[in-house]
Order: structure tokens, then sequence, then C-alpha cells
DNA sequence: ATGGGTGCAAATCCTTTGCACTCGG
DNA sequence: CCGAGTGCAAAGGATTTGCACCCAT
């Protein structure tokens, strides 16, 4: 989703002076990159990015700092089953859910209120007090369907 | 979710034979296991049953055999942030989310007709052909809550 | 009989960790 | 300055794979 690469960037470094812990370089770079991406960043993704428009930065710094991100509210860690983690932008509550495509894996994102309040309020349900949800539809994109009408999803 | 054990592993057993694929022990032991679960189990639990139950089987069949589950529909995998996967029986087409208790593990069911339609209904409205869906809500328990009432969860 | 299944162990792959060195505040 | 952060490489843990042997059909 969509979000002010500038302002997050921002908010990073607020959270990290908030929480005494240094603005390195490193973290503004792997933060940037993240902040900047149009798409869902594996850790790999990320660090490529970081080497192409700064400077190359290890391994185990980009996941200290994404793991930083997560913890900040900052950035959103998704599990697609590709059996790697890929992470995204999350611009201040704008809850959203996910749909993946089975087939080409594209990632679509959509948003609603009324599902939102259902959601909390079917948690509540079951003596549940929700901080957060994850919601992903697998099935075919719209372009998968289209090259093969037949096709089932997975 | 509860299911019938013998039923589904009659389900299963046609699902093989309609696939030719043989119905060895193994096969027919891990997935006994996980239709007689009463809980989300790893492929390790999974693994602990057939040794306690049957016979132990090797790492590589259990996985081997899980894939099988969740390919015939007869299975769920789910990944919970722990670093490895859980699975869960399923009978057929009684969709049901998951509350995960972020303080002690502990996963919570619950199923809701409106919610599955609306879910439906909002993939359709981005040209998307749902085949199915994760719910996942993180919060606190009702125990949880009581047990640290300022906790926020994470 | 016989093609696929199984077990074992080695291999993979993502992620985490230990440690000496470097740097931001 | 100095404690926290970084990079490297090694460790870790879940899952997969190669291959000789075994068993349902």
């Amino acid at each position: 989703m969509k979000v002010d690469g500038a302002r997050q960037l921002e908010e990073f470094r607020r959270y990290l002076s908030e929480h005494n812990l240094p603005a390195t370089q490193q973290r503004l770079a792997v933060a940037e990159a993240l902040f900047y991406a149009v798409d869902h960043l594996s850790a790999e993704d990320v660090a490529k990015q970081v080497a192409k428009k700064r400077r190359p930065v290890g391994t185990a710094t980009v996941y200290r700092t994404l793991d930083l991100l997560v913890q900040s509210g900052l950035a959103r860690e998704h599990d697609f089953g590709e059996g790697f983690k890929r992470y995204e932008p999350v611009a201040g509550g704008q809850a959203h859910e996910h749909c993946i495509c089975s087939s080409c894996g594209r990632v679509m994102e959509f948003s609603n209120d009324r599902l939102e309040r259902m959601i909390a309020l079917l948690a509540e349900e079951v003596e549940f007090r929700p901080h957060h949800h994850r919601l992903e539809i697998y099935g075919l994109c719209r372009d998968c369907q289209q090259a093969n009408p037949l096709a089932r999803a997975r």
C-alpha cells in the first residue's frame, strides 16, 4: 500500500530517538528502501535495493532493522507461503487485506471498513481482545483467470 | 476444529485410490494422527503421535504425506509465526478463522457465515476469483487479559 | 513384477547468533 | 569516550532431496 516515504522515515527517526537507539546509516537506508517500495519486499529484496541506492548492508543488519521496523509499527510482516517472509510499510492504522494469486504470485490489496468492524466484533464475541489481524485470500487474479479460464485455483 | 476422524480417513483412502497412489501404512498413519488430533499439530507433533500410536515414520514421509493431505483438501496449513508450520484437519467446506493469543500462544476458532460471504464478495470486487482464505486475529485471550489487565497485545 | 514410496542422511534455504571492530550521541 | 550497532561467517532449525531398498497394487 502506498505510503509517504519521507514522512515514514521521519517517524522512524523519531521512534529511534525516543527509544535511545542510534540512527545509523544502515538503519535509515533499510527503512528508506522499504518505505519507498511499491511492493511487498523480501529481506533479500530490501538488501538489493539498499545496495543499489546506497551502500551494501550486511544481511544480519537487514533482518535486525526489519524487526525494529515491525516493532515500531511502521512495517508489517507477511508469509505468503513462499518459504520466506515479506515486508511492507504501514501508514498509521490503515488496515488492509491481501489477495494472493495462486498461479502467478501477484498480490493485490483492498480495504473495507465494514469488514474491519466485523472482524473486531467477532473476536470480541469469543472474549478475545484483538490487536491486529491478517486476512489472506488465495485464488486467481484477473489475468490468470483469462489466461486459463478453466483453471481451478489451488 | 473437530472432525470425524474415521470418515476423514475414508476420504483420504478414496483420494489416494482415485489418484492411483498407494495407500501405504505410513500415509494412513500420518493421516490418522492428524484427523484424530484435537489441536493444530506441527510436522514434529504428527511424527510423535504416529510413533506413539503406530510405528515411527521418517520425517520426509511425514512432510510428503502432509503435503498430500493439503493437496487433497483434507488438511490445512498454518503459519502462526512460530518459525514452523502447523496442520489441521478440514471437514469439507467448513470455513473457520483463528484467534492467536500473542501472550500464551493459544489458538481459538470461530466461524461466521456473514463474514465468509463478505470476504468472497470483497475479493470479487477486485476481479479476483477466491478459492480459499485465511484470517488470523492476533491479540490476548481471555485468560491472558485477566492475568495481565494492562498488557497490550503485541 | 514394478513403479512409486520410504528412510536415512546430506543438502538447502531463510534467519539468527557470536564476536571483534566501528561509530553515533 | 563507550555502549550499542555492524559485518562476517558460522550456527540453527525447518523442510527438501538423492538414492538404494521395499511394498502396495
